[in-house]
Formats: structure tokens, C-alpha cells, sequence
DNA sequence: ATAATCAGTGCAAACGTTTGCATAATGTAA
DNA sequence: TTACATTATGCAAACGTTTGCACTGATTAT
């Protein structure tokens, strides 16, 4: 005794209607159903209105990987980021993605982790003609620039933004940390702060650098006496590390009048501490924070920062990606782009003076 | 007189070296090459060294588009998000790209900027078969599912998560809304709160719905009242509403000694406004938030709230997305995959009781 | 010694689209 | 009428890789 089965091969392939699937429907050559889907003028209107039409019955969906590897151009931007949870970077990716999705661009996205090794993986994946650019903020282990070298060769344009490798040539976008860390620093001073602290951050990143030195530069200008004991030094200007800096801000004699951060989340935490220990802010201790994150305009009182642009700079990064890319005269000189950033001001600094 | 100019065509198109010149160079097959490169069994252990050798040497690059388009895989996932920039998407995508490229693929992302009509489109340039399989989160405006239907016609994958399509069949991540919400409120029952208010999202959300539905039926099994006055409907959950639903908590006559919130941001909001009008948290008013977002465990008190598990919502969407698009049996069956939340208790619930 | 097996390699087609060039059909000017 | 320009379409090659099949020469089993 046998049982039959009946068995349904529901993985079959379905296979799509293709250029040619088109012509032999139409009894045109392959070449015509492509320009009358281009809008060629080469083609009549009469029978580019008829294969667009039968396209749409026929539910055609152009295969475009086909027409990427014929035409050699993939429409698509890699982007290589520390991590995307972090709010500055979504941000970014954000300016990014609008602006390519407007071009017809696409992007795709991958995460370094803050690993050079990673990072180094993600740019050999990168390179086997997937994409036509690529947008980078470079890892914060990354002291050697070798894998980016390769992409140079291959004709596919590079852009950095916010970590950016330094004493290189190359794109990028950034914006005045000195600047930015001058005027916030600046702002305090006119508020009347005369003893200023400055939460630090990791200060073999460039960009930590520069608002150090913007710091020191303002209270230079304005003949304000520099203390080391005044500087807190951080790894990574996580909100923990705030809380520790300002608590031994907080052990001096002489109080400080004023705090610029290096960031948001160390204002918070320096915020938090001295409110906790009865100072007043702002009219005994002013705070500044950097990067207008979420919180600064929700904690209260709500934190005076400068605005870094994250989505602007996205934006300008893939516009100088996609304009590199369709240039034809690759230009050979390299672009460096810096935003202008502005202070918000908001109660953590508006003391009465 | 002629003055000749000595021109560098720099944008002359650096041919990359194919598997064909790797061939011609050795006198083999490009079929043999082809196998030695992936280590084909067929080709002799000698062979295959000295081409992988000589592939270093001469900085061979595989075009993947080629290979896409011959094998019919491209190993990348689409995404579609309302943005990108909302923390808890971030968190998703980061889970995504992460177990993603662990496994080989890539990610390519799309914002749906809580647009139908920008979705659709999205749907349309994915269908390209640029992607094997595609994650989205439904934007706000999404009420009809037609654009989502070709997917399955082409066998490409589709998992949705957080926000996903009420009463059709399809794959999800969620987490149980209802439960998470009962639990939190239960949570504030069982430290004596005995008048609880809610602020709801958006009703027409079937997520939001749920948590409203939890936070009734746990009023419900204490045998607690439902006072409607006591329920804050607003749109999109912003700090700004919940800044105006708090204030109208706060005109009863009868103060509530517990509030849940359908997020974090209006949970700040209750806790800012209430003790800005001296409500003593959580002793005299407790709150309990939803998402676990950053602020959350900096505001001061800290708030109690539900890790909604994003990341892991994220990996489990990768996760499931991947086994579809490799089983070869396409299971006819669709999935739905609950996530575990838990409830995170701070400050802001500690009452003495 | 013959047949069968097997390891190692090559041939050639295929994937679906695009595009330079050729061709056919029509219109226009001399 | 002839020559030429114009318009609309088709032909066929190309993009670089993969893969089923065929082939060769060597080894093993009968």
C-alpha cells in the first residue's frame, strides 16, 4: 500500500517579468522597452505611453541590480559611524539620508563600534563597488588612516565629518570647536563668571582638543587667571565621569562661578551635583553644556549649549559626497567644510549681574 | 608660437582588476579562479594558494555587484523607520546592523518621516531587488497595507516592529504592551498609590491603545476606580503635552498619589510640573514612565520605567528577517515574536508605604 | 589489460539591462 | 526623381561573476 502526497511547492521561483518578458508581449526589441521606460526621446510617444502602460499591468519591476552592474553606478552611500545610538550620530545620519533620499540615493550603514579593527573590516566591505561614496566618522580608536587609502584609488570619493583624520587631506565637515568652546566660554565671562571651570574631554580627540584650547583662549582674552585645578579631565564625558568632576569641583575652597562642559551629559551631572549641594544655579554657579542634546532644553533649570548642527552636517556631507561623485572632473583638491554653530542660550547661565 | 599644455586626465577611469586579468595573468580559467577565491573543493590546495596569493598581490577587489546579479543575492536588508533619529529607533537599528553583520549582511536604511505617501514610495524603490528582505516600523499616518503586498508576491521577507499592521497576518517583533502597562501600574498600586492617572498616546496606535487597556485592568483587578479626569489623551506624547495634561492633573480637588505614562518624556513633564507646584515625589505623587529612555536614570529622581528592549527588538527582527530569507522552505506560517519587558524601579516610585 | 572512478581544470552560457551603431521607414528639399 | 535628413526601432555586444557540464589524465578496482 502506497500513500501519495501532495506536495506543494510553495518556494518556487517566482520568477519576475523581465525587459524581455516585456518585449515578447509587445513584440518590441528589448532595447526599446528600456529607452520607452527611460523616457528616451529617441522613442515615440505613442509607444512609450504603451510599454509604460503594459509595464504597470504587467507589475514590472525593473531589476536594478542588473542596471547597476551595467552602468556601473549603484546609487548607494556607505556610511561607516562609531555607533548609531548615539543621539549626534542619528542626527547625522538623519541629514544624510534626507538629502540622498531627494538625489535618489540610497544608504546603507554600518556600525565601527569605536574598534579600528572593525572599522578597517567595514572599509573592505565597502570597497567591492557597492557604493559610490562614502561618509565617515572615524572610529575613536582609529590612529592610522592605511584603509581609507585604497578607496582614493578606486575613484570612490570620501567624506569625514565630526572625527576626522587628522594632518590628512581629505573632505570633511566639521564644525569650530575652538570657536564654539571660545564663545560659550566667552558668554560666561560677560554673565560675570570670574572663576570658570571646564569639564574636558578625551583630550587625543581632536575635537576635545580644540574646545579645551577655545576654553583657555577666552579666559586669556579676557585676563582671567588659568587653574588646572579648575580643568576635569574625562575619558569620555559620560555622565558618571560629570558627576566625579564636579563633586571635586566642588571640594574647593573657592567655588567656581561658572562650568562649560564639553558636553551635555557632563553639564547635567554638574548640574545635579552642585544643586544638590545648595549652590544656586545659575546666580552662584553658571553652566554651559555642548551639543543642544534632548535634555538640555528638558532638565531644569534648562541648559545653555551650543547648537553643533548634527543634521546640517549630514546634510553637507552627503551634498559633497553626491557632488563628488557626479562631478566628472574629479577635482583633486580636497574640501573642508565648517558649520556655523550657536549658542542657545537658556537659565543654567542667566545670572543677574 | 604654441604652447603645449601637458594634461592629467586624473579622472581616467582606474579599471579595477577582474577575475579575467587574474586569469590571463596565471594561464587558468576565470572559472577556476572564481573557485579557488571561495575555496572550492574541486580546485587543488596548490592552485588555490597561489591564487589567493596572487589576488593579494595585485589588489584584487571581487565586484559584488556582478555577483550579486549572477548569484541573485545581495545580502542586504532595507529598513524603514518614521526617522531615525528617535532614540528608540536608533536602538532598533543598532540592534539590527549589528547581528546583521555579524551574519554577513548590510543594512540599508529608509526614513518614512511618518509619511504614508513617502513609505509607499520607499516600498516601490525596495521592491528592486536590491534587497533580500525588509524591517519596518509603520508610519503614524499608515492605515492600508496595499504597498506591503508585492513583497510577498517577489518572496521577499517582510518583519515589521513596534508598530505593526492590525488584524493582517505577518511577522513582528513586539513587546506585550498590555502586560508591561499593567505591570507598571500594579507596580504603583502595590506601593499604596490608590488614585492613579494615565497620560495616553495617540488611541488610534494600537501600541498606546494597549497600554491604556494594561493600565485599566490593573485598576480593575485592585478594584481601584476609573476616573476618566484622570486620563491625559494626547497626540504624540511630546514633553510639551505632557506639560499641559500634568497642569490639568493638577486642578483636581484630589490630587492623584501615582501617575503612568505612556513615555518618558511626558513622565519628565508630570515630575517636573507637579513638583514645581510642591508635590513631594513620590511621596505624595508617585510616576512611573515608559521606554527607559536616556533621561530616564539622570532627571532628578530618577524615574521608574519599562525597558522596552529595543536593541534586542532590533537583533530578533535581524534574526528572523535572516532565517526567512535563508530557509528554503519559506514557511507558509507567519510569526509573531513577544519580547519580555521589565520594569525598571527608581526613585520616582519609592514611596514609603 | 580494461573499465570504472576521481581529482583538477576549462568551456561556455547565463543573469537583465544598457548603449553604440546599423537599419528601415518616413519626410523634405533640390 | 534623387539625395539627404530625420525619426523610430532593432541588433548584438558588453558588464564580471558563477556554475553545469565536459574533458583530460591519473589512480584504483576488477
Amino acid at each position: 500500500m502506497y500513500i501519495y502526497a501532495n506536495v506543494c511547492y510553495s518556494f518556487m521561483k517566482k520568477s519576475r517579468t523581465t525587459l524581455k518578458d516585456l518585449a515578447k508581449e509587445l513584440n518590441l526589441s528589448a532595447s526599446t522597452i528600456s529607452r520607452a521606460l527611460g523616457n528616451h526621446p529617441g522613442i515615440s510617444e505613442t509607444t512609450t505611453k504603451l510599454v509604460q502602460q503594459k509595464a504597470e499591468e504587467l507589475g514590472f519591476i525593473p531589476n536594478s541590480i542588473a542596471s547597476s552592474f551595467r552602468k556601473k553606478k549603484t546609487r548607494s552611500i556607505g556610511i561607516i559611524v562609531p555607533r548609531i545610538d548615539i543621539y549626534f550620530h542619528s542626527l547625522v545620519i538623519s541629514g544624510i539620508e534626507d538629502f540622498a533620499y531627494k538625489e535618489g540615493y540610497n544608504v546603507t550603514i554600518f556600525q565601527s563600534k569605536d574598534l579600528l579593527k572593525r572599522e578597517q573590516e567595514i572599509t573592505k566591505i565597502l570597497q567591492n563597488k557597492m557604493v559610490e561614496g562614502v561618509i565617515v566618522c572615524l572610529s575613536i580608536e582609529t590612529d592610522k588612516y592605511d584603509h581609507f587609502k585604497k578607496f582614493k584609488r578606486l575613484g570612490i570619493p570620501l567624506v569625514f565629518y565630526d572625527r576626522v583624520p587628522t594632518g590628512l587631506d581629505v573632505n570633511s565637515i566639521v564644525i569650530n570647536d575652538f570657536e564654539s568652546a571660545f564663545t560659550a566660554t566667552e558668554h560666561l565671562i560677560t554673565k560675570g563668571c570670574k572663576r570658570i571651570a571646564h569639564i574636558a574631554g578625551n583630550q587625543s580627540t581632536a575635537i576635545f582638543k580644540s574646545r579645551f584650547e577655545g576654553y583657555k583662549a577666552a579666559l586669556k582674552k579676557y585676563k582671567l587667571n588659568f587653574d588646572a585645578n579648575l580643568v576635569g579631565q574625562t575619558h569620555n564625558l559620560s555622565y558618571e565621569e560629570g558627576i566625579i568632576q564636579a563633586s571635586r569641583f566642588l571640594k574647593q575652597t573657592d567655588l567656581p562661578d561658572g562650568i562649560f562642559c564639553a558636553n551635555d551629559y557632563t553639564a547635567v551631572s554638574a548640574l545635579q551635583v552642585f544643586m544638590k549641594a545648595g549652590v544656586k544655579i545659575p546666580d552662584e554657579t553658571a553652566i554651559v553644556g555642548f551639543s543642544n542634546y534632548p535634555i538640555s532644553r528638558v532638565i531644569e533649570p534648562h541648559i545653555t549649549t551650543i547648537n553643533d548642527r548634527a543634521y546640517e552636517m549630514g546634510a553637507e556631507a552627503a551634498k559633497l559626497s553626491i557632488r563628488l561623485i557626479e562631478d566628472e572632473e574629479e577635482s583633486i583638491k580636497s574640501e573642508t567644510i565648517s558649520l556655523k554653530t550657536e549658542l542657545i542660550v537658556r537659565e543654567s547661565s542667566l545670572k543677574n549681574c
